[in-house]
DNA sequence: AAAAAAATTTAGGCAAGACTAACTTTTTTG
DNA sequence: CAAAAAAGTTAGTCTTGCCTAAATTTTTTT
């Protein structure tokens, strides 16, 4: 008898809208709705109509409108996961509120129930866990604020450095060429001998002193190698990772 | 001359997945498309021609489908987002590679630059900061697989209760009960001494024992009180808080 | 190389969700 | 309390993006 819960996007919004609005007013009004959602008066009507005949509100032409006890539930579901993605760029990411909450808006719907968890763990973690706690946070904050340029800042170089390999023993550290670096070896990019479009091609994709490259897979005859930085995965040749000086430890 | 460059979450997919498809053959058969987005034979014509027009692919009837340098750089950063997300629920969150995947397909589309960017220096800070390490997720994991009874483990319960305040000086812990608590405090939930509906209502919040919760309000007349517990924002009696012991240090 | 099979495209439909314009109801105001 | 203003609704249209069925082109078989 119950159908599908499937909600989309379109009206998940919508509900979040109205929970919101019941949370700081006392009345829902369609304009309120239209107002926060950026839509016309005519299209909250017909949101009103297709939430009312799923039975989320309590809804008839110039009524009030009310969740019922299905919708509300929902609805704190939403708002919770708009929430969480929120804190998570808020307090872990260091993200602004503004763009937070923007990014929460449209991530907040096809998340699922256990990514939610996870994150709330996870941030609950990384405050309660005695390696982490706010002095990971913070440090990730300086680390960010090194800005741009992180090749000059000597912090920044330093915990990169530190990616390289943390076996815990202090080590030496060695410069060698990305060519030099096996499957699964980390290094810092260093220098890049190189001009012309081939090293703004790099730039583009990361490949610039201070970043962290890894070593993911070299072809039979060690040509090309797969690497990646930043995110991007790229294939580089032979002749470009002799002009790439890293250091690794 | 040149339009927005807005592209919608469908025809980001198509995109993503022709980039995909011609790294792992060299050349894009429609029927692929088809395939790994779920969609008819029909659907992808349409979205070729779509993404023709916009100069994102280069396309005639029956004829071969390549990628023009324009759709491939969109491609790159859409794929890229789509491996950042995945490393992050795969590496941080460890969440299963299949549903890491699943949910980085929905969230690909309309995470900005910037979050992207932040994603990728956190796992990478993560490793590179003295205080986190793998260790850090090594700890998060161990947190994890303590299972639904949080409060049977006291690995977790030990960790939770670091949560409450972390002066780095030992503290003694203290029993008390959630009304006692301040607009800021935290504690770490132990009992709830009620029954029926409430203790149910309470449990579905996520309100129990081994759980963190946070005092966010509380009225002028110390009625209701506004907590937050695993992202969930929730509002209390006092009688409710009176029966909800709590341990903080 | 013609017939069969597979792949692709076209045509036509449908649903969601937005819009504008016109109309109705409610609220406010003189 | 009636007229004006504001709010809400209806009707009709448009776009996106999916579908099925039928037609067309390409590829494979015999």
């Amino acid at each position: 008898m119950t159908e599908a819960v499937g909600l989309s996007a379109s009206l998940e919004d919508y509900l979040e809208a109205i929970y919101n609005i019941i949370q700081e007013k006392s009345a829902v009004r369609a304009k309120d709705i239209a107002g926060r959602l950026q839509v016309s008066n005519a299209s909250v009507t017909g949101a009103l109509k297709a939430l009312a005949k799923r039975d989320f509100l309590n809804y008839a032409p110039y009524d009030v409108i009310t969740l019922t006890p299905k919708g509300e539930k929902i609805a704190r579901e939403i708002v919770r996961r708009h929430q969480v993605l929120k804190d998570f760029f808020v307090k872990v990411l260091a993200i602004d509120e503004d763009e937070a909450n923007k990014t929460a808006c449209k991530l907040e719907h096809g998340i699922s129930p256990q990514i939610v968890n996870r994150l709330v763990q996870f941030i609950e973690f990384i405050d309660v866990c005695p390696l982490g706690g706010d002095k990971l946070i913070e440090g990730f904050k300086r680390h960010l604020e090194c800005g741009v340029d992180r090749n000059k800042c000597e912090h920044c170089l330093d915990m990169a450095r530190g990616l390289v390999a943390r076996s815990g023993q202090v080590q030496k550290i060695q410069k060698k060429r990305l060519l030099e670096l096996k499957v699964g070896d980390r290094g810092l990019i260093r220098g890049i001998r190189t001009k012309g479009p081939l090293k703004k091609r790099l730039s583009e994709m990361g490949l610039t002193p201070g970043s962290v490259v890894e070593v993911e897979r070299v072809a039979p005859m060690g040509d090309p190698i797969e690497v990646k930085v930043r995110g991007y995965h790229l294939s580089l040749r032979k002749e470009e990772a002799e002009k790439i000086d890293v250091e690794v430890r």
